[in-house]
DNA sequence: CCAAAAGTGTTTACAGTACACCCATGT
DNA sequence: ACATGGGTGTACTGTAAACACTTTTGG
């Protein structure tokens, strides 16, 4: 089995990490109708979790955040953002997660700097499904996409209920930020857009409603015809047009 | 000069506390027509901060905010929430900050745990300003309340920064909580009500759709006239009802 | 009686909702 | 031609904005 950096720095209590402090990264990606997060599976176990690191000491948590996600993702500017810090002193059980190190092969012992308590900083970010191919990690099985709606059933220490957290922030961020479209991928059609705030409030709209509404914003650029597809019209392709967006910053309710 | 419990955690570097994270609270009052915050002035220095602490090893960051917020205020249950986390790496001075503690006749050395690197936790409490008696703290020389459109000029550390932020955060509360009327005392005028918004967005509002929007909300319980005053026709007296709010919950924007 | 503040009413405009209609395209 | 999905039009509704009017009170 190859080790990684991360597999060493976690044997030698890497020195360089401040101390009692993580961070956790919910990765929201949309494919397929559905809103998924990027989950890690623990060797030798059924359970998930989020994927997270620690913070090196001369490092900002923006700056800690950016590059556990770009260890994960291999993408290096996107949308993060934190949206909580958790700090129940329970919120970790150290002998849940000595047995999960260990079933992954990594014995350590119960007074290692793992199984103290950790105040964890939960980030989200936004990315775009189409250009990440999720890396592998110290020995954890597998890493993957799950439907935020259809969760594994054993999700390790409190990350479900940061899960929770973080989906319910991301709706609160539909209603002031511009920053969804970092889901979408360069182009789309009005349908698939629909399609996005519709799984992430997970209700109905009405079709003629939300298309005005997202034309009126001024944002969206019109391109082509997409010819593709099935029996039907073809719909036009919209690209999110920044420009547009910094020029009406004043005139809507987005961004600040 | 007597010191207090605090002054010798932090002489003998109190090894209860958690390293490395701290809480500074943005305590908001509203008095005569102003927004105000609660800061502190180091002894013999003209510079002031935000009222802070550590977290205790075996409890949550809410029960250490609680903590920290009944002793400065002597104010047990009201509304408290954390904003944002600050981790910039040089988000504090250590040596603008050692400056300070020797100027309030408290000599640390340059390795104190004081003058790590520390994460911040900021929160902000929205207090009624009528039950409020700061209690001084340390060998501070003052605690007391600032208009927070005209702060002191010297402000340590990044708590200016802090401020600004939990500002904006109580701004973006307006819309979507009812947290708001923990500031006013138990009993109002309308007018009172609206100049709160008023400072609080730092915009002129119009009476009578204020008025309006307000009574429409269902959560206010109208109570007998005020008399007193000047020449001018009497207001109402309203009260906050925690109760009519709770029915309500569903059928406005408030609350989740 | 008048000024000042409080409370209510009215008009208008705009945004959200619901639904109807037309368009384009592959089978 | 027709089913399907995309795009536009329109009437209805509710809320927000602006302003006018009335009420109460002290001087």
């Amino acid at each position: 089995m190859e080790h990684t950096t991360e597999y060493k720095d976690l044997v030698n209590q890497n020195q360089d990490f401040l101390p009692g402090i993580s961070i956790d990264c919910v990765i929201f990606g949309f494919h397929e109708n559905q809103l998924k997060v990027l989950l890690i599976k623990f060797g030798n176990t059924q359970i998930y979790s989020l994927p997270g690191g620690f913070i090196y000491k001369e490092e900002s948590l923006d700056e800690a955040a950016n590059r556990i996600l770009d260890h994960r993702t291999g993408i290096e500017d996107t949308y993060l953002e934190q949206f909580y810090i958790f700090g129940d002193p329970k919120r970790v059980n150290p002998e849940e997660h000595r047995w999960i190190m260990q079933k992954n092969g990594i014995d350590l012992p119960s007074d290692h700097f793992l199984f103290n308590r950790h105040i964890t900083v939960g980030y989200y970010a936004l990315v775009d499904f189409t250009k990440i191919q999720p890396h592998s990690y110290l020995n954890h099985e597998e890493s993957g996409w799950f439907d935020i709606y259809d969760l594994p059933e054993t999700i390790a220490f409190d990350h479900r209920d940061i899960l929770t957290k973080a989906l319910n922030s991301l709706r609160l961020l539909l209603d002031h930020k511009l920053a969804v479209f970092n889901l979408m991928p360069e182009t789309f059609t009005m349908g698939e857009l629909q399609s996005l705030y519709e799984t992430i409030l997970n209700k109905k709209l009405l079709r003629a409603n939300f298309q005005r509404k997202m034309l009126s914003l001024g944002i969206l650029e019109r391109l082509d015809k997409k010819w593709g597809g099935g029996a039907h019209k073809a719909p036009y392709l919209y690209r999110f047009d920044s420009q547009k967006a910094e020029a009406n910053k004043f005139s809507n309710q987005f961004e600040e």
